[in-house]
DNA sequence: CTTCTCACG
DNA sequence: ACGTACGTGAGAAGT
């Protein structure tokens, strides 16, 4: 048995690590004890990377502790180990993990109890820092990390593991890349690490419990996002089939079509399309005028200043306002390219597990708005104007996708909240917002550019935008800007009030804003306005989850692949994919404080990139499902028009 | 590490 | 009194 001892918040701790079959008995006795008391465990693992269902992963140590003592069981060395921590992991009544979704993954796949088990009798000390305070250290919070929540409520002086074990990878001549795989297991500071973290984790989950109490956030809420956070592990766990030929062809494609480009830019003396200074300095070189500096006071060359130049609209079509500028095309076109080729094609082609599918990590509860957010590649920002990179992502053999979402949600949360009746109204009579309101400032023969200043006005007041930005935005004068928020406010006269009567409060309580579901959102100080924006945003968030929560009571856990903010993918055998789409909505579908929020579902082919194409042609070329069903494809295409 | 850029809702 | 665009993840370049 290795032993260690150590201070943490001025107790004697203890660390053990069982060598072999005798030092085991010690550890069960230990596990009964626990049991026997009735007490929560927290529970951690030590890994050999992040990218769990990487084919080369491991498990290495899987720990134990409450507040005074950790056990660190050295699964690797032995099945022995391993099916001693199993049987821990399995008897225990009650643990906690900082950030579950992580380690209950990794020990489904790599210790064999599953998810649906352990799930439910885990806490998860990361929801409830999450609902204490949201906020990452660089926004001015403590942060997520068990590091800075330790530090915070359990012992300013307890030592930052990560960091110290980063020093001890250099040290056996790894990095930060190679370290928690090959670092001898039998490191000292390896095993010390690994047990403090747990007798930290012990420590924190009863002092962020107590801090969330006292702040008066739900209770409700708590348990709410434990059952949110298993059901987006239940996602992750299945990940979703990647067309593999079809990715390789199309890095391949990207990569090319990157370097012609970067070929034609360096005729111009640029070797690099990504460095903005040589870019901006080439441009001027050239007679272009630029006018946008960055705010550390750099020529600003962003996509829409080169599109400018490039005489494209944002379509990348000819405006035929100026001559083009050919630095500025290829710069563009090469950078897309580029990026395309290596955030979405190379994500997709080296980030697989054996069967060809693609876990991204979805983190359940994550922005300071607790919207979700998808990681490993980044599966909710995918190019959405286009179809080539979501035509890599396909449903399973024999399945469609199928897509539902809600109509201008956070418009629609918006009008609840501030009981905004006229808007109300036009919500419950099935109009089109964005028209409604048009018509209501410009009158029936209102244009397009109206509806389109409209729709910007809308935003700016979920934004908390002003003119001048809506202006920019939208490319109106800014006195018609000027006029059309003025109208606004004065067809919708709710939004103003609520706006302000929410800046009142959140100035009178700390500056913070609560949502509907019980959650307290911290606001910057010199950024009240945006009040109103959290709380919508985060209502639009709890509204997907709830209706997520509500499709795995009515049987479709199974079918979910992703969420997206507003809209959730799913898919469904071939047979049944309309219905089960038609069900989902239904489902999903709810009364928001008397205001309809309404879904529409729709159906693609075998790939998710299906659902993205315009033209029957395309379908029937780039889709299996839809060369099979050519009249389905024009159907599409009628409907899609 | 920070800055800039760019993809999404 | 006025005005403020919101939230993410990721790669490349440069310090």
């Amino acid at each position: 048995m290795r032993n260690f001892r150590h201070r943490v918040a001025g107790d004697e701790v203890s660390v053990q690590v069982p060598e072999d079959s005798r030092d085991l008995d010690a550890f069960r006795l230990w596990v009964h004890d626990q049991v026997a008391r009735g007490g929560i465990v927290a529970v951690d693992t030590e890994t050999s990377g992040l990218d769990t269902f990487s084919p080369t992963y491991r498990l290495r140590t899987v720990q134990f502790g409450n507040a005074v003592a950790a056990w660190v069981l050295p699964v690797e060395i032995s099945r022995e180990m391993l099916e001693a921590a199993r049987w821990a992991l399995r008897l225990l009544p009650s643990l906690t993990i900082h950030n579950a979704p992580f380690d209950l993954l990794v020990i489904d796949r790599h210790a064999g109890v599953p998810l649906e088990e352990l799930g439910p009798k885990v806490t998860d000390s990361r929801i409830y820092a999450h609902l204490r305070d949201p906020r990452q250290q660089q926004e001015g919070g403590i942060g997520l990390g068990l590091k800075p929540l330790s530090a915070a409520f359990v012992d300013c002086n307890s030592p930052d593991t990560q960091e110290g074990l980063t020093a001890e990878f250099h040290a056996q001549g790894l990095t930060k890349a190679t370290g928690w795989g090959r670092i001898n297991l039998w490191t000292d500071v390896y095993l010390l690490y690994a047990g403090l973290d747990v007798i930290l984790g012990s420590r924190l989950l009863p002092v962020l419990r107590h801090e969330v109490a006292k702040l008066g956030v739900s209770r409700r809420l708590a348990d709410f996002e434990h059952r949110v956070m298993l059901l987006c592990a239940r996602m992750e766990r299945r990940g979703m089939r990647v067309d593999v030929d079809y990715v390789r062809r199309l890095v391949g494609r990207l990569e090319e079509e990157a370097s012609l480009h970067a070929k034609r830019a360096s005729k111009y003396g640029v070797t690099s399309v990504n460095a903005t200074a040589q870019v901006s300095a080439a441009l001027l070189g050239m007679g272009e005028q630029l006018t946008e500096r960055t705010p550390s006071g750099a020529w600003k060359v962003d996509k829409a200043i080169l599109l400018d130049l490039a005489d494209l609209d944002g379509q990348w079509q000819p405006r035929e306002t100026r001559t083009p500028n050919p630095l500025a095309d290829a710069v563009i076109r090469s950078k897309r390219a580029g990026k395309w080729g290596t955030s979405y094609g190379v994500a997709l082609r080296d980030g697989l597990d054996v069967n060809g599918r693609i876990h991204c990590k979805v983190n359940s509860l994550q922005a300071r708005t607790a919207r979700m957010s998808i990681s490993s590649p980044p599966l909710q920002q995918l190019p959405s104007g286009d179809w080539a990179i979501r035509r890599a992502l396909m449903a399973d053999a024999g399945h469609r996708i199928v897509s539902v979402d809600y109509s201008a949600v956070e418009m629609r949360v918006l009008a609840a909240l501030a009981d905004e009746t006229t808007m109300k109204r036009a919500i419950s009579e099935g109009r089109d917002l964005h028209d409604f309101t048009a018509e209501l400032i410009w009158g029936p023969d209102f244009t397009k550019h109206h509806r389109k200043v409209g729709k910007g006005v809308g935003f700016g007041k979920v934004y908390g935008g002003g003119a001048l930005t809506l202006s920019r935005q939208t490319g109106a004068p800014l006195a018609e800007v000027k006029n059309a928020i003025a109208a606004y406010d004065r067809v919708y006269p709710g939004i103003k009030r609520y706006s302000r009567q929410l800046q009142r409060e959140a100035r009178a309580d700390g500056y913070a804003v609560w949502t509907p579901s019980g959650r307290r959102l911290p606001l910057d100080r010199d950024r009240v306005y945006s009040a109103t924006n959290y709380v919508v945003q985060s209502t639009a968030r709890d509204v997907l989850c709830q209706a997520l929560l509500d499709l795995q009571d009515a049987g479709w856990a199974d079918h979910l692949l992703l969420p997206v903010h507003d809209e959730v993918v799913a898919q469904a055998p071939e047979s049944e994919a309309e219905e089960v789409a038609r069900e989902i909505g239904k489902v999903m579908a709810m009364d928001f404080i008397g205001v309809p929020l309404d879904t529409d579902p729709e159906v693609g082919g075998r790939s998710w990139g299906s659902l993205y194409m315009k033209k029957a042609a395309t379908m029937t070329e780039n889709d299996a499902w839809y060369a099979a069903n050519p009249e389905a494809a024009r159907a599409a295409e009628l409907a899609r028009a």
